[in-house]
DNA sequence: CTTGACCATGACATTGGCGTCAACGTTTAC
DNA sequence: GTAAACGTTGACGCCAATGTCATGGTCAAG
């Protein structure tokens, strides 16, 4: 299949193919003519790929899944690599929350000398 | 005291505070050569700026807590103006902490099923 | 042969808060 | 007078993942 219609199977723009494949994650080979041609296997890896973005990894974050997915295995989370990269992005959402929680704790102690009674309920308090 | 004296005083870079003058928050007075002039009170105003910016605070956000002390207010957010920022900012965060556990848990729970025994406490879980 | 739907590459725009040069004027001190 | 240390404006770079043109090649249907 060519890239338009990857791009509808898959529910991204061609575009973001084009640009997937300037960072080196998803390789086509290219017809005659130049067009680039895809398989099924491909799809996959733009679905696994969409799935890490949309949880807020980045391409670089991916690669290592697409790689893992490429040398065969059923799951791009199969790998060490892989499973490294899930344990960092954890840690660093973790270290985002943390921040943030300071930061509110910090914004609704302005908020309460300000305007006491307008703060609202922090997260996870009933 | 001229823009260099008022960087050193407030922590901050002089294109900084030239930044903050193109966006409309502080205007400084120019004398004849062009210089730009500040006073105490320019200080006070940076100093609200880098204490907004360091919680998370657009410089957008900021300007009605400027605008608040260049009123003559005593502290830049006794204006209602400013409240309704905190209370919007705080209510940002609430939304950015609500998606942040949501992607760890859809992280954890990827992590758990490609290596059980690795995900790590969860915020607020002893 | 032409229209239209594809495809290709390349490059600029977006968002925010600056860093960092460039190129040049001013002031200060020696 | 000249060098150092300051000031001015202007403009490009950065980061990420695209959107969106511009310009042009390819190909099937009519």
């Amino acid at each position: 299949m060519r890239i338009g219609e990857l791009a509808r199977r898959a529910g991204v723009s061609t575009r973001s193919l084009r640009y997937y494949e300037q960072q080196g994650l998803i390789m086509a080979r290219r017809s005659a003519n130049g067009y680039r041609e895809y398989n099924e296997a491909d799809l996959r890896l733009v679905a696994e790929i969409r799935s890490l973005l949309t949880v807020g990894f980045t391409l670089e974050d991916a690669k290592p899944f697409v790689a893992c997915l490429r040398a065969g295995h059923e799951s791009g989370s199969s790998c060490p690599e892989s499973v490294a990269v899930y344990r960092r992005k954890l840690a660093e959402i973790d270290d985002e929350i943390r921040a943030l929680l300071v930061r509110r704790a910090e914004v609704a102690g302005q908020l309460t000398v300000a305007c006491p009674g307008c703060v609202l309920r922090k997260q996870g308090e009933k």
